[in-house]
DNA sequence: GACTTGTTGACGGT
DNA sequence: ACCGTCAACAAGTC
């Protein structure tokens, strides 16, 4: 590195100044130093158009968490003696011009594997490399590089959770002390003509105050996710007993995990950090859960995916993509809307899914439980559909997780027992008897006894008139039948395996067109969607 | 044979 | 009455 001259952090994800090699190589040695985050208009500009307040890409929750984040970030520079400088444009355009502008030596910045940022690195690389400039990328978003598991697996990537396990083993950083804390930073250097502002509010963005009833309840930010993370490990045995498939995937008061997903997201609280943490609590208890359960399998469920995103092209989609099955999936926009809006009618599905909208965040299980139902459980809508509604409405919504976990409900990778279907019924049950959750998030049905509450149109007129609640009226009637549904969904997918099969993976668009109307041809009357929507709705 | 977490109903223990 | 455990259901890919 060339001293005496400035360096520019780039700040993209990893916001915060804990276990952060990219600021702590910026800061050494250069007599000014850049902290920079861009804004990206595409990323923050409200799009009336969309189907919920915020931009094209992202709910109006995720816009006010990575405000937040940047908000904390700059305070925390701050103490240190530096400030965050925000500028607006496209990214690798804004970036370019700074450094064009300013005296700067090294750029330094998180490497990303998203396909965003892989697009992004490469324009701002080729000018940093024309233009001299030092480059420094490491790999600190997750515990280990994705390049190096891939590699070590002879170029591809692991597809199951003990394969990847096996190839990672320990992280090679676990047994040396992390960089948590710096001292001081050097000043910010001359800001020449660059128009230079603060993180600016939602409303600074040009969002209406009153565009959303209820926001989420996390607050983003460095500082937040430390102290979440302090409160969740204080708790030792809790942490050492967690098992994540056991959870409460009703639980909303107190949710049953520790919420650290939308700081590990933008990395306001380091993965590593994290691990190290964990594997401390761990050695100091007698027995505590392992992988895939344990707290510490969490984030090497993170890292497993991560991995597998990297190493597949068109990870996102189901065309073109080699580890996902071909599904003639039906395209059907009046059920997307019904599921994405909170109105199937199901009360269980339509909570979650208000949930979701509220909050920006609900429990795994109840995410397996509506995405199984979109796709293979009732609906049979397409995966990314509703990968695209979890995108945008997630404030922890990761591109490589929500890919993954998508593929995965709906059979299209990694998990193929097609038979095991979440009830959207009785699977809530179990874990709420009382519909607590469902009364918290569809205040309609507050008045309805418990045991109707999880299949409200079986009440009884004289019940539903006591609830303040029709069926039909007030809440909707069920989209489908979930017996007859999940049962036309098996079928389907059952037909669509042996294709699959038949052509070793290689299907075709025609040969999706020709089983979907093969499908469509055998279908039984009383099964059949659109009539059924007619007769029940 | 290994693979993260379905549902229902029976059974036995508390 | 409420819990955990287990088999049956019907069965997938790598």
């Amino acid at each position: 590195m060339s001293s005496g001259s400035g360096s520019l952090m780039w700040f993209r994800k990893g916001l915060r100044i804990h276990d952060n090699p990219a600021l702590e190589y910026a800061s050494k040695g250069s007599n000014f130093l850049y902290p920079v985050f861009v804004i990206d208009p595409h990323y923050m500009k409200p799009d009336p158009e969309a189907f919920s307040p915020g931009s094209s890409k992202a709910g109006l929750n995720r816009i006010q968490f990575l405000l937040e984040s940047l908000r904390d970030l700059d305070l925390n520079l701050k103490r240190l003696g530096s400030r965050l400088l925000v500028l607006k444009g496209e990214p690798s355009e804004v970036l370019i011009r700074c450094l064009k502008e300013w005296d700067v030596k090294n750029l330094c910045f998180e490497y990303d594997t998203e396909p965003y940022y892989q697009a992004l690195d490469v324009k701002v690389k080729s000018y940093a490399t024309t233009a001299g400039i030092e480059i420094y990328s490491p790999v600190s978003h997750t515990l280990f590089n994705p390049a190096d598991i891939i590699r070590k697996n002879g170029g591809k990537p692991p597809l199951s959770y003990q394969s990847f396990l096996k190839l990672a083993g320990e992280p090679s950083w676990a047994s040396s002390p992390l960089s948590i804390a710096l001292s001081s930073l050097p000043p910010v250097g001359n800001i020449g003509n660059c128009n230079i502002s603060e993180v600016p509010t939602v409303k600074e963005l040009g969002y209406e105050e009153t565009q959303q009833d209820e926001l989420s309840p996390f607050r983003g930010g460095e500082t937040e996710a430390l102290k979440r993370l302090r409160e969740s490990i204080e708790n030792k045995e809790w942490v050492a007993k967690f098992e994540k498939p056991k959870g409460d995937p009703s639980a909303f008061l107190k949710p049953a995990t520790t919420v650290l997903s939308p700081y590990l997201k933008f990395g306001c609280l380091s993965s590593r950090y994290f691990y190290i943490c964990l594997k401390d609590l761990y050695k100091n208890v007698k027995t505590h859960t392992v992988p895939p359960v344990s707290l510490a399998g969490q984030l090497l469920w993170r890292d497993f995916f991560y991995t597998v995103a990297f190493g597949t092209p068109s990870f996102d989609q189901m065309r073109g993509n080699k580890i996902c099955k071909q599904i003639p999936w039906n395209d059907d926009d009046e059920l997307l809307v019904a599921w994405r809006e909170a109105r199937t009618g199901f009360p269980w599905i339509d909570a979650i899914m208000t949930q979701l909208r509220k909050w920006g965040w609900m429990h795994h299980l109840a995410r397996h439980s509506v995405a199984c139902f979109l796709t293979r459980g009732d609906l049979f809508v397409h995966w990314e559909k509703g990968r695209d509604v979890f995108e945008r409405l997630l404030i922890d919504s990761d591109w490589a997780i929500n890919n993954g976990n998508w593929l995965w409900l709906s059979c299209s990778s990694f998990f193929y027992q097609y038979n095991r279907i979440y009830s959207p019924i009785s699977f809530g049950k179990k874990y709420d008897p009382n519909g607590d959750y469902i009364r918290h998030f569809l205040p309609v049905l507050k008045g309805m006894p418990k045991e109707y509450i999880y299949e409200p149109w079986t009440a009884p007129l004289s019940i539903q008139n006591k609830a303040k609640c029709i069926i039909g009226r007030d809440y909707p009637k069920p989209v489908v039948a979930h017996d007859s549904a999940s049962k036309d969904c098996r079928r389907r997918m059952a037909e669509a395996y042996a294709l699959n099969q038949k052509m070793s993976g290689m299907v075709s668009a025609e040969d999706l067109r020709n089983l979907r109307r093969k499908l469509e041809e055998d279908q039984e009357p009383q099964v059949e969607n659109k009539r059924q929507r007619k007769l029940i709705g």
